[in-house]
DNA sequence: TATGGGGCTTCCAGTCACGGGAAGGTCAAG
DNA sequence: CTTGACCTTCCCGTGACTGGAAGCCCCATA
């Protein structure tokens, strides 16, 4: 398989797939031409990393997963573990992204958005003391 | 007022300031010595980029509020409408990270977490077909 | 007056996960 | 034989900084 092939079937673009193998996540065979051959068992792991990266992976965890998965005598807690923390992150983020969102939003509906110059959004990063988490 | 009392004041590392300035966010002046030398409307001004900051928005939107805030003949609507894209783009990533956490919990959750190989995490990421927004 | 330490300055490189685009080799069809 | 689609490598740019090196500047103390 050559790399649009893969790209298609994986839902990757091509050069993510390059810059993939470039960081060592992948390491398709080459083809007497210089193009990369890939096999069924590349294409699986750029769908596991896909699948990986589009639940907010880093790539160093995807790193780490695609290693406890091809390490057969794994213990399942490490995986665990790993996609704990991770899952800690995502509800970090949450949080914050819930608190700007509270408080911008109430400074959209305090702002008339009308011709005038008046704006309790502008106030309220100019001094406001009860904005920001 | 040099770097540092700024610094500490507007509650942002130097280094920051520093990095404002050269994408002229703000213009400080020059002492004699070549030091930034500091005004209060300086320190205004990052203020009001770090609360803009701290709410999500962008260098570029800082930009565009900074010169709303200072334009005395502004239309608070510009303002609104500056804010509500930022809030949209809040609330897609929010979308985003609760399908992730969705995800991620009910695997972590189905995850024994102890020392067999066997686990639910790396099986969907490997071709859950119910995996993945 | 020398010296030490903390400030300040600039500039360069690195971060993360790619994306864009140039320059050039390769392959299949017409 | 040419065209055009593919492939290759290489380098630069993104956003918003952060770290570190090299080198002034200023003040206090010995």
């Amino acid at each position: 398989m050559n790399i649009k092939d893969v790209a298609a079937r994986a839902g990757l673009p091509a050069k993510t797939i390059r810059y993939y193998e470039e960081i060592g996540l992948i390491r398709p065979l080459r083809a007497a031409n210089g193009y990369r051959a890939f096999r069924e068992s590349d294409l699986h792991k750029l769908e596991f990393i896909g699948r990986a990266r589009s639940l907010g992976f880093s790539i160093d965890d995807c790193r780490s997963l695609l290693a406890l998965y091809e390490d057969k005598a794994r213990a399942s807690g490490d995986v665990k573990a790993l996609a704990e923390r991770h899952l800690q992150r995502i509800e970090a983020k949450l949080a914050e992204l819930h608190a700007m969102q509270d408080t911008l939003s109430q400074l959209v509906h305090a702002c008339k958005g009308d011709a005038r110059p008046d704006c309790p959004i502008l106030s309220g990063l100019a001094k406001g003391p009860s904005c920001c988490a």
